[in-house]
RNA sequence: UGCCGCAUAGCUCAGCGGUAGAGCAGCUGACUGUUAAUCAGCGGGUCCUAGGUUCGAAUCCUAGUGCGGCAGCCA
C-alpha cells in the first residue's frame, strides 16, 4: 500500500510498503546499497535497502541522487543506529532520472545564495523542505484562529485604484505596455484608454477594504497577497510578500494588542506542536536555543511599552546610537533592535506614537499629539506587526486628510463609512514571511517563500 | 537608493604581477549495515564582462554587470 513517508514511519513494522519520492543520498558496498527517500512530508527521510543481487544492476544504477523512484517492500525495525524503521525493497521502479554530471544537488549543504539560483530545486533540501511544511502550518493555523473566534475570511481586491495609504511605491497594472521590439511602447498616453480608463495598480495592503467589511460583517481578516515597488534591498522585504489583516469592529487599541500578542503566541505554540523535527533541526543548524526562546515567548506577557516611555528609555540608555532620540522622531531599527533585544529581551508592543510619523486614518488621541498606533517588535527581525485604532470620527478624518493632501473624492468610500453607521474600529497587519523568519531562524526573507521578488529579480 | 565587500572547477574557497590549486561533488574501481559512509585512481577552468597599466594581469587601475552585508522604506 502506498504511503507517504510520514505515514511510513508511524507504521508498525513487518507489513508490506509501497514509497515514493526523490533520492536525496545514496551509500553503496558490494552487495547493499542504502537510499535516503524523501517526499517532503516531513523532515525524516526513509532509508530503503537494495540487496543488489535481487535487483537488475542497469536499473539500480538509476537510482542517484535527485532521481524520483517508487519502491516496494517489507518495512522492518532497523537493526542499525539512526532510524527506527527502513524498508527492505522487494521492487523498484524509476519515475524519473537524475544525470549525475548535471544535477545540481549535492550530499554536501550548498549556500543559501546558490540555492536561489536553482530554486525550482531547493524544496528537495531539508532546510527548504524544513521551511515549506512550516509555511504551510502557519497558513493553517492562521484560518484555525480566526475561524475559532468567529471572524470571517475576506477576499480584498489585489488590484486596484487607490493609493491606500501611501504605504509604499506601487505596481502600475496596465494594458498600455507594449514590448514587441524589446523597447517599451505606450499604446495610449491618455489613461482614460487604458483596461480601467485610470491609473490602477497592486494592492499594498487590504486594510482600507476590509475596514468597509469590518463595518458590516463586525470581525473579518485578509490573507493574500501584497506588492511594494519600494526598490529596497534587504534580507527584510520583498515585492511581493503575504499578509494577515484583521479588522474588528468595536474594537480599540489595547484590545487591538492583546489579539496580536494572543494570535502571534498561538501561532507559535501550533508550530511547536505540529513541527517539532523541524524546528530542532532549525535549532541544530539555523538557529541556537530557537526551542527554547519559543516556548518562552508562547507563554510570557509581551512587554507594552508607550512610544514616550520607549524614547525615555533610549535617552537614559548607555548605549550609543548612530541617529540620535528625540521625542517624535522616527525609530531607527537600532533603537528597536536595542529595545527588544536588550532592554526587554524579547518580543515587545510599541504604542501611542507621535501623529506626524504615522498615517492618515490612525485614530487621534486625547492628548491631541499621539494616535492609537501600535508596532510589534521581535528581537532580530524587527517590525513584524503593525496596526492602530481607525478614525472613525468623520470630522477629524477629514482634517487629517486635509493636512496631508489626500482627496476626498478618491477616498469618498472610505468617508462614507464614518458618515453611514460608523464604529470604533481596530486592525493590523502582520507579514507572513517575518513571522516564518522569527520562527524558523531563518536570516533571509528570501529564503522563506518559494520564489521571491525582488529589484532585478523576477525569475522563475 | 546610499555605503562597504565579493566575483577563480558543478559547489565552497585558496592563490593577490611570472602563465591554475585544494576540499567536496562527479566518473572508475574496492568494500557485507551505511547515516554528510570509507579507501584508491581519473577527468574537470575564456580566473564575471569591456577597456587600461605592464615585457608579462586571475592578481594593479577604471567602468559595467551580478551577488552579499549594513542603512533607509516597511510587513
Amino acid at each position: 500500500m502506498y504511503k507517504r513517508v510520514v505515514d511510513i514511519h508511524q507504521s508498525p513494522p513487518n507489513t508490506q510498503v509501497i514509497a515514493r519520492g526523490w533520492v536525496k543520498t545514496r551509500r553503496n558496498s558490494k552487495e547493499i546499497q542504502f537510499v535516503q527517500l524523501s517526499d517532503g512530508s516531513c523532515f525524516q527521510d526513509i532509508q530503503i535497502i537494495f540487496q543488489n543481487d535481487k535487483f537488475d544492476s542497469d536499473t539500480l544504477k538509476k537510482v542517484t541522487t535527485g532521481a524520483c523512484i517508487e519502491v516496494h517492500g517489507d518495512l522492518i525495525e532497523s537493526p542499525a543506529a539512526g532510524q527506527n524503521v527502513e524498508i527492505q525493497a522487494r521492487g523498484l521502479s524509476i519515475y524519473g532520472e537524475a544525470d549525475q554530471e548535471e544535477y545540481p544537488l549535492q550530499k554536501k549543504g550548498a549556500s543559501f545564495e546558490f540555492l536561489r539560483e536553482i530554486a525550482h530545486l531547493r524544496c528537495r533540501t531539508n532546510t527548504f523542505g524544513a521551511v515549506s511544511r512550516v509555511r504551510s502550518e502557519v497558513s493553517w493555523a492562521v484560518h484555525q484562529y480566526f475561524r475559532d473566534r468567529k471572524f470571517q475570511y475576506v477576499h480584498t481586491p489585489i488590484i486596484t485604484a487607490s493609493d491606500c495609504e501611501g504605504a509604499g511605491e506601487m505596481f502600475a497594472v496596465s494594458t498600455n505596455l507594449t514590448h514587441e521590439t524589446g523597447q517599451y511602447v505606450l499604446k495610449d498616453q491618455d489613461p482614460a484608454q487604458d483596461f480601467f480608463a485610470k491609473p490602477a495598480f497592486l494592492t499594498v495592503s487590504g486594510q482600507l477594504e476590509a475596514e468597509t467589511l469590518a463595518l458590516g460583517l463586525t470581525n473579518v481578516y485578509t490573507f493574500g497577497p501584497t506588492f511594494r515597488a519600494e526598490n529596497s534591498n534587504s534580507a527584510r522585504h520583498l515585492a511581493e510578500f503575504w499578509m494577515i489583516e484583521p479588522e474588528m469592529a468595536f474594537c480599540d487599541l489595547k484590545q487591538d494588542m492583546n489579539l496580536a500578542c494572543d494570535f502571534l503566541q498561538n501561532l507559535i505554540k501550533h508550530v511547536l506542536n505540529y513541527c517539532p523535527q523541524d524546528l530542532e533541526f532549525f535549532q541544530k543548524r539555523i538557529e541556537p536555543d530557537l526551542i527554547q526562546t519559543l516556548e518562552h515567548v508562547a507563554h510570557a506577557q509581551f512587554e507594552y511599552m508607550t512610544y514616550s516611555e520607549a524614547i525615555k528609555h533610549l535617552k537614559d540608555s548607555d548605549e550609543h546610537f548612530e541617529y540620535p532620540v528625540e521625542w517624535g522622531c522616527d525609530l531607527q531599527s537600532e533603537h528597536e533592535r536595542w529595545l527588544t533585544e536588550k532592554k526587554v529581551g524579547r518580543p515587545v508592543v510599541l504604542y501611542d506614537y507621535p501623529k506626524d510619523i504615522k498615517a492618515f486614518y490612525m485614530r487621534l488621541n486625547d492628548d491631541d499629539k499621539t494616535v492609537a498606533a501600535m508596532d510589534v517588535l521581535v528581537p532580530k527581525i524587527g517590525e513584524i506587526i503593525g496596526g492602530s485604532q481607525r478614525e472613525e470620527r468623520l470630522d477629524v478624518l477629514k482634517a487629517k486628510m486635509k493636512s496631508q493632501d489626500l482627496s476626498e473624492d478618491v477616498y469618498w468610500w472610505y468617508l462614507d463609512l464614518r458618515r453611514f453607521g460608523s464604529a470604533p474600529h481596530a486592525g493590523f497587519g502582520l507579514g507572513l514571511e517575518r513571522f516564518i523568519m522569527y520562527v524558523t531562524g531563518m536570516k533571509n526573507i528570501r529564503d522563506v517563500i518559494p520564489y521571491y521578488r525582488c529589484p532585478r529579480n523576477v525569475d522563475f
